[in-house]
DNA sequence: GATGAATGAGAGTTCATTCAT
DNA sequence: GATGAATGAACTCTCATTCAT
């Protein structure tokens, strides 16, 4: 309720400049808020214990708003899903792994996967809430049915190539590979709370981290290449 | 405030009397059955999802005994958190490692982490639920302090053991080992939603589930006996 | 609950003395413990915040001997108010006024009121409580119907005595001067905690409350020697 | 929480515009109704005793709107208490006892008290409830504390000056005497249904009031005027 | 496009009371 | 006479959502 006091509204002098084009520039600037503001609700308290007054509060938007724009606080959960997830896919795809060396394709996507899960905490509290929830959401989106998942051909290119050089064992399942190497650091994230309570020691300062990040290339490639 | 883990009344001896004797009032499985229907509860919906009318009605019992047995819902989930996160660590240590043969040792644990993760799938939804808040309620639970984490101090005499002999590669971390360990066979069961979703095919079908096992394995061993 | 394991149980050998006796003086140790709770629990939080778990726990009994003994929650609450009011009223008669000096009369009764408003505070509060209720309880009393309000004809054969003597005015109302009379002492006490924070300084120390004893006599006394 | 007080929309000049202008969304209008519902419920039932549901009802507002704008149930009895007790401070401190002849002054209070009380039976009963909780309310109000208790400071002025035009005795305590000229009219209304259940007959009928109003004056005239 | 006011259904929790032993 | 277990009604409070402006 506060935070709506500091929203930051044009100048009415600036209108002048020209009569259309700024609201249009508003109204996607309060979506995008809405949106950022969902996406950190959801991840930390889920989608029964998010709150809509919080979302609108923090995006410094009115709550009509958000269902102006999103209808309902299940399908604003379910735009950020998919942004979420959209733009993980995405940015997976831009790896181009197929034109690396195979072993270099291999620790590049283990250290993309450890990257990305650090640098995006959100989507694994995301998943791990859909998850619980039997992925009924993502199940229903058309967005992300359309997304072809082209990742693990890719992965099967690599292990091929790499199987042909000598590079690796042959016999690998692309997608169980594919799955160890999400596991391997979308695990030590998403329940880094419990693991750190119950060794009772921080497991993801910057020091740990790196150490991390080493060992889950090292568990890779040890497998991929191991006689 | 409850009190109520001090009440252990009806010993399971005073079944023998006779199988129609069921008593009506019987306070320990009262408890029990709150306990039971809490946990299917919670790791469906998470603690905010859940309905505490759903848990009392699925115990047979009034949604005030829920009140006069644990006080309130968020201790119910406590209490419901800390019986599936004991067992798993007290069956964990009941595994007796370092009287195995290093090799086998391991073998065993990744086994066990597997077929723990299958047959107990509600607690891996608790976990990521709880991991969502920050593990606050489990940081704030007295008998998970007290339970000791021997299992990485047995994990290291195991490494050591297989380092002298010459099974496995030397400077392997315990700890993230165990982290690996659990991680291939947890993330494989909690993001089965999404990611069948995703890759659009079951990956919890009887086949999938003995391949994944063989996978996990072979990740680990390949990993510890690398040179 | 916990103050249960106090309460105090004739040893079984006691049972041998006398077969029938102790257990009726048990009986009745329990009601009076009951009874002397509740003031408590009913003159601090009035009838609707009283709690009967709080008032069996105090009393060292179980809550259900509350209700074999008092039947509910309010037939308790009356039979507190009328042993509080009953004794201050029989207290009272035992005064003998009549056989006193006019003058002596009137001071006696002035520090009386005084005097047993600071002795007994409880019976302020249930006063008040019940006065907020419009005495619906007092009303229904059998008891309390019964008891013969004397007092103000005593009051009025003193106030004759007093005015034949010249030591009193005539005219006086010996009704509206019984009310003055309990006014000023009922007042300071009923509202000590208001007045206290509204000219904020203790008003009810050892000292303040002497001073304000001779104040009520001071105030009768002017009223009813005034020519 | 609600910072409710904050909001003052609709000046009463807008009444000017036309009486069938009533808009149905009138947020003071709404609080003002909460309000005055809440102080017949509480002042009837006591904090514990009034039911939100009723207060609500009676405002013709939604129970939500209580929430909305106050807060909790809590706070809206503080709410009331405020209001009731600030009313009262503030007509006192209208008087200008100090403007008038020092025996006028005196006879002014006593009849204000005794007026104020009768037109204003509510606040008897709220002060009755908060002071057998021990002002815990009136303690953490803000507001309150800001009153400025002047009166006191008028009061002894106007015992001064009758003091030294000799129609008042020396040495009066103001503060004293201005609890007991509460008191007297106070404890009247505050107790009357004990009272007249007491003493079998009606004590608050017109008559009655009106002998009560010139008792007051005698009672405290007697006093300040008594050699 | 944006806002404060309003709402009904239902959430968690508490209560006085009663049953079975 | 005494007790722990059990209950249903009712209470305070919260939520996602919509209306009127």
């Amino acid at each position: 309720m506060a935070g709506a006091t500091t929203k930051l509204k044009k100048p009415a002098a600036s209108a002048k400049a020209g009569p259309a084009a700024e609201p249009i520039r508003d109204a996607e600037r309060t979506r995008q808020a809405l949106l950022a503001a969902a996406e950190v609700e959801f991840s930390t308290k889920g989608l029964a214990g998010a709150r809509v007054d919080v979302i609108a509060e923090q995006a410094a938007a009115n709550k009509r708003m958000l269902y102006y724009y999103f209808g309902s606080k299940e399908d604003l959960y379910l735009a950020v899903l998919e942004r979420a997830y959209g733009a993980m896919r995405e940015t997976e795809r831009g790896l181009n792994l197929t034109h690396l060396d195979p072993l270099d394709a291999i620790r590049t996507l283990v250290e993309f996967k450890f990257d990305y899960c650090q640098a995006h905490k959100q989507i694994i509290a995301l998943l791990a809430g859909e998850n619980m929830l039997g992925a009924k959401h993502l199940k229903r989106s058309k967005r992300l049915r359309d997304m072809n998942l082209s990742l693990v051909d890719s992965l099967r290119a690599v292990l091929d190539a790499g199987e042909k050089n000598g590079d690796f064992r042959p016999g690998i399942d692309p997608l169980h590979l594919y799955i160890s190497m999400s596991a391997l650091s979308y695990f030590y994230f998403s329940n880094s709370a419990t693991l750190s309570t119950a060794f009772d020691r921080p497991l993801v300062s910057a020091a740990e981290q790196k150490l991390r990040r080493a060992h889950c290339v090292d568990v890779i490639m040890s497998y991929v290449t191991a006689k």
